[in-house]
DNA sequence: CCGTATCCCGCTTGATACTG
DNA sequence: CAGTATCAAGCGGGATACGG
């Protein structure tokens, strides 16, 4: 932590925060927890069949481990593990909520 | 042509249009667009320093063919090229806001 | 000024198999 | 059910040079 932030780190703030969301699959998992819904593993699976079980693990621990989706773990035979948005996930609703408007003007 | 479109169209249409933001470069060009800024191709070279040519004009050219953002050429020596949003690229632009609202309250 | 063309590397992604 | 492990492939992306 030695950098010292320059006037200008809101805009570096930004890309970063665009880093979060790069990827194949997560904003379509994002779309499957928007509004508060709350998904299994199986159920991702079953939402988005085109994703390998690779991917899905991966891009739910990335967004994980930037504090966009919580990871519920039942301890429990046979497991039960259940993803949420975080509360600043769930501050991406409206960004969510604003491309899905935007792809329904492409067909006008 | 050919193709019938079923009833979920519209789930496939949020997918679709989401591949089109897609791009590690793609959103922090269209945030110097925002809200219907004029860019010309030596801007985006100064605005993103870290972006070479050929990934500014790959981006540049595949956001025209999706429709997002305009390219007018200016028949003149030297040339002149500027960019813009398309009206459907400004139906972006609160999706943008969002964006950018949602990275500023990681800080908090 | 505004790009293309070419070469090349490595990370992302995919397929498959295996496990607590 | 909810994942890892491993291997391989392809394309996104970088560096450099050249062109209208």
């Amino acid at each position: 932590m030695s950098k010292l932030y320059s006037p200008e780190s809101a805009a570096i703030g930004v890309e970063q925060a665009l880093r979060l969301l790069e990827g194949r699959w997560k904003l379509i998992i994002l779309f499957h927890l928007f509004d508060g819904k709350v998904q299994r593993y199986s159920n991702f699976e079953k939402l988005i069949p085109e994703i390998s079980q690779k991917m899905l693990a991966q891009q739910l621990r990335q967004l994980e481990a930037d504090g966009i989706v919580s990871r519920m773990v039942y301890p429990q035979v046979p497991p039960k593990v259940e993803y949420r948005l975080t509360d600043w996930g769930q501050a991406l609703c409206p960004a969510l909520d604003a491309i899905l408007k935007w792809a329904e003007k492409r067909k006008v």
